[in-house]
DNA sequence: CGTTAATCGAGACGGTACGTCCTGTCTTCGG
DNA sequence: CCGAAGACAGGACGTACCGTCTCGATTAACG
């Protein structure tokens, strides 16, 4: 999370110290989260969300976003982050049915706009580390899945003993995103990509 | 080129008709292109450009920038545009080293910036197909090259015969990409990764 | 005149050198000013005006104001300044006639609002000079002409030829200030003030 | 004064009714009019002095200053109040000399300030009757010594029987007031200011 | 050679949003 | 109940750009 949460601390160290003064509503929290997530979904990009817009909708003032996040782009991907939907889980029947299942899982519903934010944070995570480490802490765990999905196999040998599991996550997700970004050209593959991209890949690490 | 060049038609019409009026200076164009290039090199983030810096930088008014740009965005795709050095030529000698130079050359010098700047104008190009038409002109020429390495690959036999080349050609170009976002992430592969890359997707593709 | 007159300079030197770029927008000058008046004619204190109110007002951008007054308190002195009536006639019958309705010019109308607003200003004459030399261009005048009224008196005989002046002129100015400062305190005069304070100074300046 | 005393009623009523609860800190009022009248030396104006600078410099939470006064005007007005020294004590020797005394009385040392201050609060009493109530329990005290000394000296037989005292009181304490606000100009009389001022007043009111 | 027309640098225009600051109120805890 | 602390909604501040416009001054080709 991004959150500049400088009154709790997620380790609790034995006896916790309260923050004095008055707490912070949790309420503005979600209605913040909402209210961009709302603005994201009426609105064109991500990029033309204001934070004017975004404490008028929520019914919060100025500050009490800006106390929260140090700008814009970090309540962008806490936005983000709170919007994932539930982790996918795979069936575990085969490789190839989980590993399409979960990519063909980031491209539906909630994820959809999920991914068109990202691609809008992308410049930030080029430059702010801190930025970027963030997001990983959203994106990890949703790569973890796919990385356990791989690991099973291999140990299953059903895949090769010798596969580079990291450089086989990344060609299962480069792909996907590629192909989103140049979706208006007629000669990149639409219809049945998730089944095409897996089998290929399967293909050479197959055992 | 997304210049909107009202003067000149591309598709000359037998004799000429000469705009009236004072030519436009194409110094300028230069000028500004530059200026561009040289605020994304001093500067931070793509987004943080502004028109009013990139007009005081090139010396030039900002009506002369819109002129022949309609708006920020287009103007950064040209420069994109101007920047990308000279189309790399392939060797020949064989396809896996012609793929990875052509990976390779995506990411240094010039084509560093490039990438950078490409993943700052996704929003754009999501929301805008008229950008996203723009774009492809500048990109599908760079992954005809790659397409042509493959497409004489599968005839002179070396990969298998029904290979789906644009597949392919998104799995090459989707894992760097996703490489260089995570790239603060330490379970990221770095060393050696476009050889990786390469061989992988080869093994799935060999004859 | 306390606008940043960057552009035109008021002692013209032989060959005047025009400002590049677009002039100023004459009209933008009068509907700020006018939207300042009319906001202190509604509104309730010269401290409740707020750029933001004065901007909507005159249909005019934030931005166009600071571009011609540093800051609200010169804008204000300047509205002021442009608001004061035409300068009042002593008719010349008598300095008691002349001094009361000169007295008198400064609370009613337009006077009334005028001196409202000048003790609004009165914190930033303290602790600006550049403020309180603007505002005295604007006083001065009016001072000069009780001066001459004083002054024709000395020299008719009228007056004492000894007169302080100067002081005179604190003393037919400063009690009419405090006594509308005080005006809510029973003790305070109010009826025929004017005629009873005239007529105190004169019996000490007589002849 | 114009603190909320809904504590203590200054006038007890046989038997008194302690205050529930924990009482006022008593040192929290002196820490606050302090701060206040700090930040006033510090500090450029009085209209720059804000809450939150006060009971951040008090060690105060801006509540227990909310407790306490209505609003920022009616603390400025208890600060300016409790800053005014001791009344100033005529000797008796001589009208001008008492006079003078008092008139000069205002303008050193604590009372500096207090008329800075009371020039700043000058738009408060135009707009808000209670504020110049208020205000007026702490002036009047002042205007009562003066008003006695003028008194003594019409029945000592000194002044004019006839002479309407109300009114030289306006005219000894405003001269004075505009001599400071037109401070730097030139023209208004300075060095030897307050006696030039008593003896034409009195030139005018002597029997 | 003068007219015509689009260009140029410069910068003002009406707007929108930024991120900061302050106001006056409210809400927690501990004394 | 008071105290410090500090969050809250609201709103103005002064700045930075946006994309458009309007200046006077160039700069060609057309007539």
């Amino acid at each position: 999370m991004n959150a500049m949460t400088t009154v709790s601390t997620e380790v609790e160290t034995g006896q916790e110290r309260k923050a004095p003064g008055r707490p912070r509503n949790v309420q503005a929290d979600e209605a913040i989260l909402d209210a961009v997530i709302g603005l994201l979904a009426e609105g064109q990009s991500a990029a033309a969300i204001s934070i004017e817009a975004v404490a008028a909708k929520a019914g919060v003032g100025k500050a009490t976003i800006y106390r929260r996040w140090a700008n814009k782009e970090a309540l962008l991907v806490d936005a983000v982050a709170s919007m994932k939907g539930p982790l996918p889980v795979p069936e575990g029947k085969s490789v190839r049915d989980d590993l399409i299942m979960l990519i063909t899982a980031n491209r539906s519903g909630y994820a959809k706009r999920y991914s068109k934010i990202t691609a809008c944070l992308l410049p930030e995570f080029a430059k702010d580390e801190q930025m970027a480490r963030t997001y990983q802490a959203v994106v990890e765990p949703r790569r973890d899945i796919m990385r356990q999905v791989l690991r099973r196999s291999v140990e299953s040998g059903e895949l090769r003993a010798d596969l580079d599991i990291e450089l086989t996550l990344l060609m299962l997700a480069g792909p996907p995103m590629i192909q989103n970004m140049l979706r208006w050209n007629p000669r990149v593959p639409d219809e049945g990509f998730a089944e095409a991209l897996v089998d290929a890949v399967l293909r050479g690490a197959a055992a």
